[in-house]
DNA sequence: CTTTTTTGTTAGATAAATCTAACAAATTAA
DNA sequence: TTAATTTGTTAGATTTATCTAACAAAAAAG
């Protein structure tokens, strides 16, 4: 496989947990490739065996697929969890790297980042590490904003990896593991107030609050 | 610059090194493109200001590209450096992951890399690592089969880094720093025997010594 | 139910990096 | 010093991944 082909791969991966349906230009949006490109691009990954396409159809991955990108998604966690463990990054200076040694073709190399983190099963940012098979722990993850007022939550896991935003996390002093209770949810501008671990309390806005994935 | 142009700056710098001239049908053999290939490449190069390209004339590389090779040799035996001494690899096994790694783009990384060697001045093959503006320290080693009967010379580097030659010197009983006396060279197959720090002997084939460097 | 907007497709162009075939210059051998 | 060989160049084709322009289907709005 090409470096461009995983891209495709991932980036659909990626879109179908978000939302059922992933189109073509779902797809060019979030690769940020016109919507042709993107058009003649999945008809060669279906004769590939790896998506299906039908015409004018969403698209979805085949189990295939579905494997081939856990692997290059293995790779990318397994990564990113090097860089913070055992290289001193930051939470936040990490997925841009890992999205570059994600392509690199050499499976004793992330074999042996495996054994030096000890078979991690999660990375920096809580989220799970497919198997070396490619096949993925499946998350039954909640966003903040779909919370219940009263109810405590524990912060597990961020759904997008933007430098921006995982800075902000660390400004409103939160951690993954952290025990979340919605105090209010503000009617003006639907922002939340929590209590982190019964200690403090910070308001954090819609945008922050659906991008903080909670466990009960 | 592109992955393909890193490649070739590269290969040019080190057929320099070997030899003075370095011919379209050099770079061809060394990078196994075909030399119409090599032509264009090289023109392109050159209207880019990183080589000097005149029809029929061998090919040299300005300032310029000698400063990007050296920049990318710098990320190449960084990351063979780290990969042996912070995760545990041989030094016949980092080169073909190094040749993918050095490509990488993220100066935060490689300075990282930098900072938890202590800043090296050697690769784990005894060749210096450039320093971060791609200028490299000349060395003066010697092939071990240009040396003298009876003198005392220090095992300071090798010339190639085919897992096969580094597999056969540790073979052979060999490590970087060790003394090697010429005690003899054969006359049927130029062969050479050696003593090790004064200890074992060894005899050494033409094309093994030929790829061992020596100081005195 | 039309019309408008959004989404998707086709066709054809372009740039990068490669190739083969043909030919030309330079070097080496006879 | 001519002929043969090696090395280098040009021309043109191919593959991959991208684009724009034009058009078509599907979905949304009126
Ligand atoms: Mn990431
Ligand atoms: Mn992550
Ligand atoms: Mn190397
Ligand atoms: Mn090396």
């Amino acid at each position: 496989m090409t470096l461009t082909e995983e891209n495709y791969l991932k980036a659909i991966f990626h879109l179908s947990t978000e939302k059922q349906d992933v189109s073509v230009l779902d797809l060019a949006n979030s690769l940020e490739i016109k919507m042709p490109t993107v058009n003649s691009m999945v008809k060669k990954l279906a004769a590939k065996g790896l998506l299906i396409y039908e015409k004018y159809r969403p698209l979805s991955l085949t189990e295939s697929g579905r494997l081939e990108a856990g692997v290059i998604i293995r790779k990318h966690r397994l990564v990113e969890m090097f860089l913070v463990e055992k290289m001193g990054f930051q939470w936040d200076e990490v997925h841009e790297i890992a999205e570059q040694i994600e392509h690199i073709d050499s499976s004793v190399f992330f074999d042996r980042i495996n054994e030096l983190l000890n078979h991690p099963k999660f990375d920096p940012h809580g989220s799970p590490i497919p198997d070396p098979e490619g096949r993925i722990a499946s998350t039954e993850y909640l966003k903040l904003n779909d919370g219940q007022i009263g109810k405590e939550y524990i912060f597990t896991s961020v759904a997008i990896s933007q430098s921006s935003f995982l800075k902000q996390i660390n400004k409103h002093g939160l951690r993954l593991g952290d025990k979340l209770k919605i105090i209010e949810i503000l009617s003006f501008d639907k922002s939340i107030v929590v209590s982190i671990n019964g200690q403090s309390t910070e308001n954090l806005s819609g945008m922050v609050a659906g991008n903080i994935l909670v466990s009960e």
